[in-house]
RNA sequence: GGCGCGAUAGCAAAGCGGUUAUGCACCGGAUUGCAAAUCCGUGUAGGUCGGUUCGACUCCGGCUCGCGCCUCCA
């Protein structure tokens, strides 16, 4: 029975579909205006795995991740490129794509882009006009009247007159509450032309929070089971989402809200202003993006997770040791899951415990023992196979160890290293063990371990 | 200022009111020509002060420290 962590009432849940056996998950996505950030991976990495263990658990997943292609950043980067908006955004949704296939995470089913859902966006501000829930700002925005909708600040905890008291002040607005948000934005002269659209309101385009209201009603529904986002969008973005959605269509909008925790570097918070801002792309340079993965899944999502390359070293050495115990046998033939093993069963109790992948590989590595003691090729297969059900140890163990990805040993070529593998081996033969030694001094000297073993001599990276 | 979260062994990280979490590192031993990998053995961790209890790392309260949100942010 899985139960889940419900961000909006603060408690472990029972999670009891809207449809049986069927389950509607949405996440807010990338704002594509730059490359994605280690946040980010942990968005993917987190959900991915999230709707995986949602499959394997029987359900028919339908899983959409939006794409934010229309909002200030964006305008204001393509402005500085000299680049139109769309040749921007489709640019860095490439680039998010080969960063989340690198991190194996699998693509979600429907993945809108903003701007192919005005039409629907204009819908909802219409049935909120109609309510009531819009009015016309001095400056021709269109916005949502926050203390209309009466359940307003539930998600974060909030209440509204806090959120006023707490309030910065100085912001010139011309909202009639300065907690009140933008749901269709008035077209400016400095802006090009292909960020606006017509609407009953004025040319304009829509506010950032409406682009996901619309988008997720339009493919799950306008009541549906999972909402996903990092713990930065609880407020005010969620929030917003919530009474927009509530608030237009009269029912409500998510049963379950998941929020994972944040990334911080050296246990610092990630920002540009620090300097330790650290792209995906970076960081899978220096480490292999299997680990990277390891490395997100191995604490639990919702705690804080610290990256620094101690932490990333520790997980490659833990990765290594799941895939060294799993190389008899191959991905290609790997078995299916034994749910009804001991094992299968407590990886299945450990991740029906609101996804808790931190216990789920303690029990991976129970397992390793016990396959490494009997040399049981069977254990060695369920290791592989409860792994992947976590996208994890889909490679051959050689092409792992043997990476030159992120491994700091790695500038000789193969037919280098092998060549000298059978050299080895041959003065070994001939009892010669200071030639041997020699040469093994040698590859190791440039990051290369061997090890002999019953079938001739591996090798590997370190 | 308001709201919320956390503090676990050298490092990382879970569960749990009373029996070994787990991984990395370290130290012994086995194995190996020597190694590596692997196996065996070794850890009396739970910020602090109180309370509840037969018994608390686990529940409750105070304190200290750290962090997040309250503004765009995954």
């Amino acid at each position: 029975m899985l139960t889940i962590y419900n961000s909006f009432s603060r408690k472990k849940e029972v999670f009891r579909p809207i449809n049986p056996g069927k389950a509607g998950v949405y996440v807010c996505g990338m704002t594509v205006y730059d490359y994605c950030h280690l946040g980010h991976a942990r968005v993917m990495v987190v959900f991915d795995m999230v709707v995986r263990w949602l499959r394997a658990s029987g359900y028919e997943v339908r899983y959409v991740r939006n794409i934010t292609d229309i909002d200030d950043k964006i305008i204001r980067r393509s402005l500085e490129n000299g680049e139109p908006v769309r040749a921007l955004t489709d640019r860095f949704i490439a680039a998010m794509h080969e960063d989340a296939d690198a991190l194996g995470v699998l693509r979600p089913d429907f993945e809108p882009r903003a701007t192919d859902y005005i039409a629907e966006m204009q819908g909802m501000i219409a049935a909120l006009e109609e309510k009531g829930l819009a009015y016309a700002a001095a400056n021709g925005d269109v916005c949502y009247p926050v203390r209309r909708f009466q359940d307003y600040g539930h998600l974060s905890g909030k209440s509204v007159d806090e959120l006023r008291a707490g309030e910065r002040v100085g912001i010139v607005d011309d909202k009639n509450d300065p907690l009140d948000f933008v749901l269709w934005k008035q077209a400016k002269a400095d802006e090009p032309e292909e960020v606006k659209w017509d609407s009953p309101w004025g040319r304009g385009r829509p506010g950032w929070h409406i682009e996901c209201s619309a988008m997720s009603s339009k493919l799950l529904g306008e009541h549906f089971d999972i909402h996903g986002g990092g713990q930065d969008l609880q407020f005010p973005h969620h929030e917003n989402e919530i009474a927009q959605s509530e608030g237009a269509h009269g029912c409500r909008f998510v049963n379950y809200w998941m929020h994972n925790g944040f990334v911080r570097v050296d246990d610092e918070k990630m920002s540009k202003s620090l300097g330790n801002f650290a792209t995906i792309r970076d960081v899978v340079g220096l480490y292999d993006p299997e680990v990277v993965r390891f490395f997100i899944l191995r604490a639990h999502y919702r705690s804080p997770l610290n990256y620094s390359g101690v932490h990333l070293d520790d997980a490659r050495q833990a990765l290594t040791r799941l895939y060294v115990a799993a190389k008899a046998v191959s991905p290609s033939d790997m078995p299916q899951v034994d749910w009804s093993s001991k094992w299968g069963e407590r990886f299945r109790t450990a991740m029906d415990e609101d996804f808790n992948t931190a216990d789920a590989l303690a029990v991976l590595f129970d397992l390793t023992n016990e396959a490494n003691r009997s040399g049981d090729v069977r254990l060695a297969g369920q290791i592989r196979a409860l792994a992947q059900v976590l996208g994890l140890l889909g490679r051959e163990t050689d092409e792992f160890l043997q990476s030159r990805s992120g491994n700091k040993g790695g500038e000789m070529d193969v037919a280098a290293i092998e060549a000298r593998v059978v050299a080895r081996e041959a003065a070994r033969k001939a009892r010669d063990f200071a030639e041997a030694d020699r040469l093994r001094t040698e590859l190791l000297s440039v990051g290369i371990v061997l090890e002999d073993g019953p079938q001739g001599t591996s090798w590997r990276r370190v």
